[in-house]
DNA sequence: TTAACCATGTAAAGCGTTACATGATTTC
DNA sequence: GAAATCATGTAACGCTTTACATGGTTAA
């Protein structure tokens, strides 16, 4: 997986290790992001299987090392591009907790969904920061959707944990009435 | 996390590791699924850790080893409960694959996203059968408000790749009529 | 001058899956 | 009699993160 994405970073420039790290984080963090301790393995793995080449040049007294993908690193891409996606669960640990929720009281439910609710809600702001940023100089109308879904995605988060919270809500409520 | 989801299985009933591991394909299996190589060794974890403990039994010639959930085993239940979730990323790879849809041609990005608008409808179908089958024994209201938070977010997914799909379709069918 | 950033990498540790190994019972 | 299911476990492997290690430049 890793190593086809950094390949997909290369098929448009040449990069280094650092440069595709803060590529990921402009523009594919909410849906794929790694360490350093990820890249730097892989791109070495990628040379030594011949998919990528690199050429180290020295600019403003730091070592560059700069990756170029080679044609097998294209086919290898390719390939990896015409396969079919399996569906991802979902393993949101918000989720695994709800499971649980009839151990919780129901202040300490309240308490959590409220919490995460309003995490949601940052992570919606950030994104949709984010997009009014790109709307400039990002052209590539594949990689805006990406931006898109991601927003969507969230704020579906947000709408279902909004309703269960306000389904909860109504029930102590009614509990309390009668 | 695989330790805090057994000892919450282990609230409810005493069980076998092979026990969890079929309560999980029952009910937590689209959030949350594990293999017996994380099974076992976890329950020995919690075992040394001291909040399990485990009897063996033999029933119809075949090894019980039951375990049960300590004191300490409940407390470090209730304090996982406790904390708050971290949100979740995506990391569907259906969406990785769509932030480079730039280097495949059309026809191949419509096959990509109808067969995986077919897989995720076969996921929902599989899901809204197993609601059916739940509604009549298994009362807790939180597990199965887990169930229906897959169902939908399943249905948003759905959604969301069959709006990307008409756009492309579309403006497929502008550009050739121009 | 100090913090932030640029830049590359390794090592340890954790987590999880897959495959392997074994053997009994039950159902078709 | 074969296949499926019950039942427990280990070993190898792979992937990833976190922490460590190093050292230069730039901006406040």
């Amino acid at each position: 997986m890793i190593e086809n994405i950094i390949l997909g970073f290369l098929m448009e420039k040449n990069l280094t290790g650092y440069d595709i790290k803060k590529a990921m984080e402009k523009s594919t963090n909410h849906f794929f992001n790694t360490s350093y301790g990820s890249i730097y393995p892989a791109l070495k793995k990628l040379e030594s299987a011949g998919h990528v080449t690199s050429t180290e040049e020295i600019n403003n007294g730091k070592l560059n090392k700069i990756y170029t993908i080679t044609e097998s690193g294209r086919a290898q891409f390719r390939e990896w591009m015409a396969q079919n996606s399996a569906i991802t669960m979902i393993r949101d640990e918000a989720l695994c907790r709800m499971f649980f929720f009839s151990f919780l009281e129901n202040d300490e439910i309240e308490r959590q969904l409220n919490t995460y609710i309003s995490e949601l809600t940052a992570q919606i702001d950030m994104m949709r920061g984010l997009k009014s940023k790109y709307a400039d100089y990002d052209i590539d109308p594949w990689k805006i959707k990406t931006l898109d879904f991601g927003i969507d995605y969230y704020l579906h988060m947000r709408d279902s944990y909004t309703k269960i919270f306000d389904e909860l809500k109504e029930k102590i409520s009614g509990a309390t009435h009668n």
